[in-house]
This record gives structure tokens, sequence and C-alpha cells, in this order.
RNA sequence: UCCUCGAUAGCUCAAUGGUAGAGCACUCGGCUGUUAACCGAGUGGUUGCUGGUUCGAGCCCAGCUCGGGGAGCCA
């Protein structure tokens, strides 16, 4: 007796043909009549369910057929050829112990149901088609990320969660505090005395890990960070959310053009890597979430990626036919439907926008020659709008100092940042990856929270 | 945070200001190859919350809560 799981069964079925085997698994859903009947098998290793015959002779016969979806089995029995037309094999049970009973009142239907329902439960809803493959995929994203990095060389950081300074601005910051907020500690003059806090300092949860990363980069060479970010900005759109997580390499000795280079080969590896090890997931995808996914995502794996410059791209955009709601303006920052419009109607393929106005960027941002705009990229994609953005950073120790002054940020704060350009200084690129919004771009997913398991947003933290 | 649309049975949705309905799910019965199985019968409602208008409100008005779409912020 071969105790095995389903995705082998599909994977080596000449294997298994005609040998007795056993499987485990969760009931999907029930067909029965008098003597005979049929149950959808998922054990969760797989994308696909394995059809199981159960006949009357079985004497347990008349429990299963009452069974309620989701009750959990192992059934022993013969892989044979299916009659049916919908699957090649099915398992012809010979034996089904119940390892654990469900109830009538199971939420998920056999029918479809909303995404906006499904969020409400969050704890069962990767029961369903749809979150099993995106969770699949997005586990095999993860690990194709890495792979990637690490077949390069590239080490992996892991920068804290808790964060000390506002790294960069980028957003605001959950609070980290152990302080009684109904009776804090005050100093003479009224204000919260945070020397008296866990730190002895104010904290909060980092909105970036780079900042941080640069540091090894100028020890490492090529590195990158892989985890968690939270923003606490009120944002209520498809693509945010407060917890995040976020993937951002960093290479010494690389300009803008090579940062530029090495997201478009990282981004290929991924969609290559998906479709290579997830076809089933993929099909689905492509089948009943976007019915244009694969040729989207052929288009971007087999193509180079457009390069214009933000100043090109005003012009792009003034010589549209288009009529923006926003104005198209040198020195103002594209909008949505500026960016759409690039990437979706104008390239119709994934652009990089680079050299931005510097006052519309970071402050670490390298100033570039024309002292007017700075070595920064976003990459737009079709469908996602920005899905990475980088630049290559200010390693000249006087021009990120004034940058800093000139934006009023406390010098005191970036001390061991300045540093870095102070001992061996070198120039050096990086960006940020959001990470759901490359599995939203992956998928076809149109809803973040639906691309990240508890997802937390703004008013909702449930599960 | 702003604009906009919405909230009715477990789910997906109907219902001129005048008796709250359907499909699916669920329960029972039938069915010897099903594929969202099929056929018959049945159960199921404080119409999101609070207040108002009216002889009468699921429907009209106000506020609130939550959700969708769009925008801002960004990844």
């Amino acid at each position: 007796m071969l105790k095995t799981n389903i995705k082998e069964i599909y994977r080596e079925t000449d294997r298994f043909m005609n040998q007795k085997i056993v499987v485990s698994g969760w009931v999907r859903t029930i067909r029965s009549s008098k003597a005979f009947g049929f149950i959808e098998l998922n054990d969760g290793t797989f994308f696909k369910n394995l059809q199981i015959v159960f006949e009357d002779k079985l004497k347990n016969f008349q429990e299963i057929a009452k069974l309620n979806i989701s009750s959990a089995l192992t059934v022993e029995g013969t892989l044979v050829e299916s009659p049916g037309s919908n699957q090649a094999f099915e398992l012809k049970a010979e034996k089904i112990i119940i390892e654990g009973t469900s109830t009538p009142d199971y939420p998920l239907q056999k029918k479809r149901h909303t995404f906006e329902y499904l969020r409400t439960i969050a704890h069962l809803r990767p029961r369903t088609n749809t979150f099993s493959a995106v969770f699949r995929v997005r586990s095999l994203a993860a690990y194709a990320i890495h792979k990637f990095f690490q077949e390069k060389g590239f080490v992996y950081v892991h920068t804290p969660i808790i964060t000390g300074s506002d790294a960069e601005g980028a957003g605001e910051m959950f609070r980290v505090t152990t302080l009684d907020l109904e009776n804090p500690p005050r100093k003479e003059d009224g204000t919260i005395d945070f020397s008296k806090d866990f730190f002895g300092k104010e904290t909060n949860l980092t909105v970036s890990g780079q900042l941080n990363v640069e540091t090894y980069c100028m020890a490492f060479k090529n590195v990158y960070t892989f985890g968690p970010t939270f923003r606490a900005e009120n944002s209520n759109t498809a693509r945010h959310a407060a917890e995040f997580w976020m993937i951002e390499p960093e290479m010494a000795f690389a300009d803008l053009r090579d940062n530029m280079d090495l997201a478009e080969e990282m981004l290929k590896y991924i969609i290559n890597y998906v479709f290579e090890n997830a076809p089933e997931e993929m099909d689905f995808f492509n089948k009943f979430i976007d019915k244009g996914l694969f040729e989207r995502l052929e288009n971007v794996a087999n193509s180079s990626f457009e390069h214009v410059s933000y100043t090109e791209a005003i012009e792009i955009l003034q010589n549209s036919k288009e009529s923006f709601d926003y104005p198209v303006k040198w020195g103002l920052d594209l909008q949505t439907e500026h960016e759409r419009y690039l990437t979706e109607k104008y390239f119709k393929k994934p652009v990089f926008v680079t050299d931005y106005p510097k006052d519309i960027k970071a402050f670490y941002m390298r100033l570039n020659d024309d002292e007017k705009t700075v070595a920064a990229m976003d990459l737009l994609v079709p469908g996602v709008g920005e899905i990475i953005g980088g630049s290559q950073r200010e390693e000249r120790y006087d021009r990120l100092e004034q940058r800093i002054k000139e934006l009023n940020l406390n010098m005191q704060d970036y001390w061991w940042y300045l540093e870095l350009r102070k001992y061996g200084g070198v120039k050096h690129s990086g960006f940020g990856l959001g990470f759901e919004r490359a599995i939203m771009y992956l998928t076809g997913m149109s809803n973040i929270r639906d691309v990240i398991a508890f997802p937390r947003t703004a008013k909702n933290a449930d599960f």
C-alpha cells in the first residue's frame, strides 16, 4: 500500500496506475446516488482534486454519502483509468476512514463566492480554488526571488523591524512603545518623556529597510532584504496595505542602468519560475481571474522593458490626445492616470520612468549633472501601476549633507548613513519591489487584500 | 482623507410607499458513471445601526458603521 499525495499522482501517474494507494485529504464535494457516489478530494499538495469513487459495498457507505463538505478522509484503493471525461484517472475506494467531520453550516459553498465575502472568513478562504492558487504562487514567487538573488551571489540581510529613525519620510509610521498610554511619563514642559520608554527614545515600525541595508552593501557589495514593512497611511485602495512585504536589493559599484537591468531580469525570472512550477494555477488565473494574463506576462517575459525619462514622459503626455483630469507639467508628479496612459496605452508594456525632478523624490537619490533631476526610476506595469521604485544613491558626502539640510531633516538621525560616504563610499543603486503588487501582477488578482493571508488595512486587523 | 455606489434568507441577488421573493446551500425522499450532478418536497427574514417623514417605509430624509469602485499617499 503506497502512501502518496495528489500532486505525485498527477505528476507521475504511470507509477501509481493500477496500484493500491492511500491518500488523505479534505472533501471538496460529494455527489452520490443510491449505490455509489463520487468525492472530489483535495489534499492541499496540488491545485486539482482527485476523484474518489465509492460504492455501497463499503461498510460505511451511508455515512460517507452524508458527509458534509470539508470533512477529512483517508482513502485506500486502486488508482484506475476514469471513464468520465473530466479526469484521466480516479481512485476506486476499498476503505474510507473518516479522520474529521464537518457540519452543514460550513460557510464555503460549491458555488462561486465574492472576494468580499471570503475576506470575512479569512481562516477558511485558503480552502477555495482561487486562494489555493494565489498562495501557492505566492510561496513559489518568494522562493524564486531568493533563488534569483542567491544564484547571483547577493547576501540576504535581515534589517530591523523596529527602527529608531524616521528612515526616509516614506510615510506615516506605527509607534512602538511600552509606555502607559493612559498616563505617560512627562517632561517638565509637559511633553512625553520618551527617555522612559523601552528603548529610551521614540521608536516605530520600519517603513523601509533601505538605509540599513546600504550599510551591508558597502561590506558585501550585493545584498538584499526581504521582509515585512509597515505604513500607517490611511489608504483605502486595492493596492495598499498597512503591512506588506518588500524586496530591496542594493548593489555597490552600480549605476541606475545596472539597477534597472537587475529589476528587469528579476521580474522575468520570477515570471518564468512561476510558469514552470505552477502551470495549473496559472491556467486557472488566465481562465477565471484575468483572461489577458498569459498574453501580458508572456509579452513581458519575452520583450525588453521600455525606458523613458521623466522629461520625455511629460512630452509624450502633453502631445497625447487624451484629456487628463490632472495637469501635465514639468515639475509636477505623474498622476495615476498619467502612469496608466504611459504603460497601458502608449507603450503597452512595462516602462521605466527615470530622472525625476529632485523636489518630488527622496533626499538620498543621486543628483544628476543638470542639478534639477535625480537618478530615480519607477517601473510602471499595466494593470498594477507602480510596482518598483528605486534610484542610484547619492554617494557624495557634501551633496547628501546639503540635501538633508535643504529638506530640514535632522542631521543627527543620519550620522551613520553619512559615514558610509566618508569611508570608501562608492556609487551604488537599489530598488524596492512591493511583493504583494508583484503577486497581483503575476496572478491577475485585483485587490491586495486577496494576495496576503491576513490583510492589515485601515480599520481592519481581524484574524 | 476626498468623490461615488452599495448593505434584503447561510451565499448570490430580485421586490411602483401597500401581504418580503428566486436560485444555490441546508433537511427529507428518489436516482447504477457523476463533473457547480440531476428530479420532487420542505425549513429558512428584527431588510446594517439610530432617528425622522407618512394612515402605512426594504423603498423617502438625516446621521453613523461597514464594504465596492475611483482619487490622494506609495510599494
